[in-house]
DNA sequence: TAAACTAGTTTATTTTATAAACCAAACTCC
DNA sequence: GGAGTTTGGTTTATAAAATAAACTAGTTTA
């Protein structure tokens, strides 16, 4: 009946993150931020579990001096997102 | 962009319980248990939960001399769940 | 009448999410 | 050129949540 849901996508601020991901490709720490209004420890962590979930890469360089944090999401991270999406449906569908 | 899931849904217990609940209009503790495979321990607490949430009625009474725990949801629960689906899509549609 | 089962509740443990504190380097501007 | 501020984060600590384990109270069965 109902599906297991992942639990690295069943939460707020993650899911956000791999929605914005999957609709730009490549997004930096600082865009994520904003778009999410999370609290950048927050989306650190976050970015993480996403990261060794093998969900998301993270790439460190810099730009302008400044240490730049680009998130970019991985074949898998694309696959479970569509996952969760349709586990989900088994909660949302409801069959009168 | 995102709004804010309500927290007493955005669990995979909690949902499936008011997805159960909306369908059926009533059910008893163990149909849940079956239904939802998940521990009577866990189930007690999710279910005071969205009680004290409002979200569901709970009636206990006694039948063949076993005790019954019956539950309904509530007008409040069908708002929330609706709401809670509706704040779901900004995370689901992903506009290309 | 002892063992096992029903239908739960309560308490304890583990896991998560979040916030607060911290860090290193770069700018600002007097 | 040094104090204070800002950027772009990470790490650590705290709060909240989920879950499991243990317990209660009563019933049935052998």
């Amino acid at each position: 009946m109902f599906k297991d849901l992942d639990p690295i996508l069943h939460s707020q601020l993650r899911l956000a993150l791999v929605s914005i991901l999957i609709s730009v490709k490549e997004a930096e720490f600082t865009y994520l931020r904003e778009k999410t209004s999370a609290t950048a420890g927050n989306l650190s962590v976050q970015i993480n579990k996403l990261k060794e979930a093998g969900y998301i890469d993270v790439a460190k360089q810099f730009k302008d001096n400044y240490p730049q944090t680009i998130c970019k999401i991985t074949p898998q991270g694309v696959l479970a997102f569509e996952q969760y999406v349709k586990d989900l449906q088994t909660y949302l569908d409801i069959k009168k």
